[in-house]
RNA sequence: CGGGGCGUGGCGCAGCCUGGCAGCGCGCCUGCUUUGGGAGCAGGAGGUCCCGGGUUCAAAUCCCGGCGCCCCGACCA
């Protein structure tokens, strides 16, 4: 603010010749603020208090240490960029440092958050990351293997938090008494912890990442679901207001045995999730749910018929040989609840033939839903054991209880292949319930091309999960004690619910849709600085004057502007810019005073506009640099 | 946990198989020139070749052990 004012009292006083002025009164030396950019030719030799507000910014002395070519080993592209670009840079596997220009766009992501949040009337807190381990035992998350674990010097049992539920809900067991005190919302924006197996594309998947988590908590379900829609319409509009592609999509609701979830998904080439998606229908791929497509049966038969299928153990080989559509298969896959190495007895107790069609794929979790928990596919060994020859196993005269697909009963009457339970040898003519038992259940993966819940064709695209919201209802409450006193007087246990935001996945997800071949393309709402004024010429050039006016009025017209007033070639700049990302490039060179028209890049599309520089006012072209930069995604 | 790969100057890499001066491109520093798409010339700085042990006259290179990082799969409240 103070380098905002400074400006106005500035070219107030002497029009036109703000080169050899600057914004603050302190020199670069004297301060000993460097940078990897900080040349010797900055005029006047004096740094911008903007380095220090956030409103204007000179390269020059700007910690942006851009790099040509991206690490070798990242794979996605917002790794590559974010790198590249001096966004952040890896301390370790899964651990990041964020430079000031990165910073800055998380920041920025951060504050759309917490205005959105605050909007719907939570409450900012913040608690500590690292915690007694007490709650987490009684809640039962401490036996999470993604949950860091350590001990103080007194040997006391320690967490490093994951989510904050245990300790979020502590505080309100302790200080809410009554119905009068509910509903409340709270939020924090912290760091969190997890021993992630394996982490990957940069900033997507970490060991130590900011999160925003609310905890909404509610006198009743009814309660607990209008809180649950307060934050959908926070949610949306913070992805809204971010300007990612995003979809809210039904989610599973995990082993926590929530009451219902969504989750926020941005696709993009690095997600790590699937989202099935048609018009008016979106859901994870782990939960979605579609009719199948139609699949060419061969006639029914009146009984299952033999056929040598010699050294035939794929779907592909045995449909090609059969002359019949992969679909007309029945797939088997055995699995069981025992763990690996238990004995024998118990994997057959826990052993269970699923079935799906050959051309559809086993969904794991809709499979875990079913089993209620954990389970595996049987070894080879296990198989031979108890199914049959591995290649050759299905369901007709299994001992195993089989489970069938839906989309097996929905292809209609016809004679079904499947595995003999004998070496080299296959069933045609099979059909369920004649030929086998079976028990009916939603097992398999969506594929593209199904028919969704409403009616329309699915297609499935990658997407990165930006948030979640979920309905916890009693499942911290009522380990950790949180209750009210309805108004008979009577202990009511209070329903919870839990929303997450992650700033750094919202950040790797925008340059992940928006990026070109030249770099980073920011939406509007993320961007580390709105413009980038490139001044080109020599120091001293009458270009260098022009653009340093420029940077002043720019930054007057209410632009946060990065000013490349660095001494390099034009190409370097050009190039920079568009890797940074800014919305708009502002060029001053020669060519802009012979012209008298400034030379404006978009950098989506990069779509090159003009604005005219002269004219009775000397702010009129940042004004109107201002006014296009609003109209920008 | 299964599979694959990589650690050499700030970044990207060669050298390793077949042991013998530690190299290349970019970047960086100084000077001059240049200034609208990653400039030119000249000079220069910068290395625990991931760590430890072993073999050898001699190890970036061979052997043993460890650590770190990446990718694929599994896993992911």
């Amino acid at each position: 603010m103070l380098g905002l004012e400074d400006h106005r009292r500035h070219e107030d006083d002497v029009p036109g010749s703000v080169a050899n002025d600057v914004i603050g009164d302190v020199d670069v030396a004297a301060t000993g603020i460097s940078g990897v950019h900080r040349r010797h030719g900055v005029p006047g030799g004096r740094y911008c208090a903007g380095i220090l507000f956030g409103g204007v910014t000179r390269l020059s002395g700007y910690f942006l240490p851009t790099e040509r070519e991206p690490p070798a080993d990242a794979e996605a592209i917002s790794h590559r960029l974010m790198v590249r670009a001096g966004l952040v840079r890896q301390v370790g596997a899964g651990l990041w440092s964020w430079l000031p220009a990165g910073w800055r766009v998380h920041q920025r992501a951060v504050g759309i958050i917490r205005e959105e949040l605050d909007a719907i009337g939570s409450q900012e807190l913040l608690m500590p990351v690292l915690q007694p381990a007490e709650p987490w035992k009684r809640s039962g998350r401490i036996a999470i293997e993604e949950l860091f674990r350590l001990e103080d010097r007194r040997g006391a049992e320690m967490v490093l938090a994951m989510t904050h539920e245990e300790i979020v809900t502590l505080h309100v067991a302790q200080s809410v008494r009554s119905y009068r005190d509910l509903p409340l919302l709270l939020y924090h924006i912290q760091t969190k912890e997890r021993d992630e197996l394996r982490p990957r594309a940069g900033v997507l998947r970490t060991r130590e990442f900011i999160m925003k988590d609310s905890y909404s908590f509610d006198r009743d379900a009814a309660g607990l679901a209008a809180s649950y829609e307060r934050h959908i319409t926070a949610y949306d509009r913070i992805f809204d207001r971010s300007g990612l592609r995003w979809y809210r999509v039904e989610a599973d609701v995990g082993m926590m045995g929530g009451l219902g979830a969504h989750e926020y998904m941005a696709p993009c080439p690095a997600g790590e999730n699937e989202v099935a998606l048609a018009p008016g229908y979106a859901a994870n791929v782990e939960v979605a749910s579609a009719r199948a497509q139609p699949v060419a049966l061969p006639p029914p038969q009146d009984a299952p018929q033999e056929v040598a299928t010699p050294g035939l153990t794929t779907v592909e080989q045995v449909a090609g040989a059969l002359a019949v559509p992969a679909g007309a298969l029945l797939k088997a896959y055995p699995v069981t609840s025992a763990e690996h190495g238990a004995p024998l007895r118990s994997v057959r107790a826990g052993a269970r033939l699923v079935i799906v069609r050959g051309d559809h794929r086993v969904n794991e979790m809709k499979l875990t839903n079913a089993l209620r928990g954990y389970h595996r596919p049987l070894r080879a060994e296990e198989v031979a054991e108890l199914a049959g020859p591995p290649g050759y196993i299905g369901p007709v005269g299994s001992s195993l209880p089989v489970l069938l697909d839906r989309a097996v009963g929905e292809a209609g009457p016809g004679g079904w292949v499947c595995g003999a339970n004998r070496p080299d040898r296959h069933l045609r003519g099979v059909e369920p319930g004649r030929d086998f038992a079976f028990g009916e259940l939603d097992l398999r993966r969506v594929e593209p091309g199904d028919v969704s819940p409403n009616g329309q064709p699915l297609t499935i695209e990658p997407a990165i999960e930006v948030g979640n919201i979920f309905k916890l209802g009693k499942r911290y409450s009522e380990p950790l004690g949180a209750t009210y006193l309805d108004e008979q007087g009577r202990e009511q246990t209070i329903w919870m619910g839990s929303y997450g935001i992650g700033p750094a996945r919202i950040v790797a997800a925008a340059v992940e849709q928006f990026a070109d071949e030249q770099g980073i393309s920011w939406p509007r709402a993320l961007a580390p600085w709105d413009c980038e004024l490139v001044a080109l010429g020599r120091p001293g050039a009458p270009e260098r004057e022009l653009a340093e006016r420029l940077y002043a009025q720019l930054a007057e017209a209410g632009l946060r502007v990065l000013y490349d007033d660095r001494e390099s070639g034009a190409g370097e700049k050009f190039a920079d810019a568009e890797l940074l990302g800014c919305p708009l490039r502002v060029v001053a060179g020669r060519r802009a005073l012979e012209a008298g028209e400034l030379e404006l890049q978009l950098r989506r599309g990069r779509e090159a506009r003009t604005v005219p520089l002269v004219s009775e006012k000397p702010a009129d072209a940042a004004r109107a640099v201002a006014e296009l930069w609003s109209t920008l995604p």
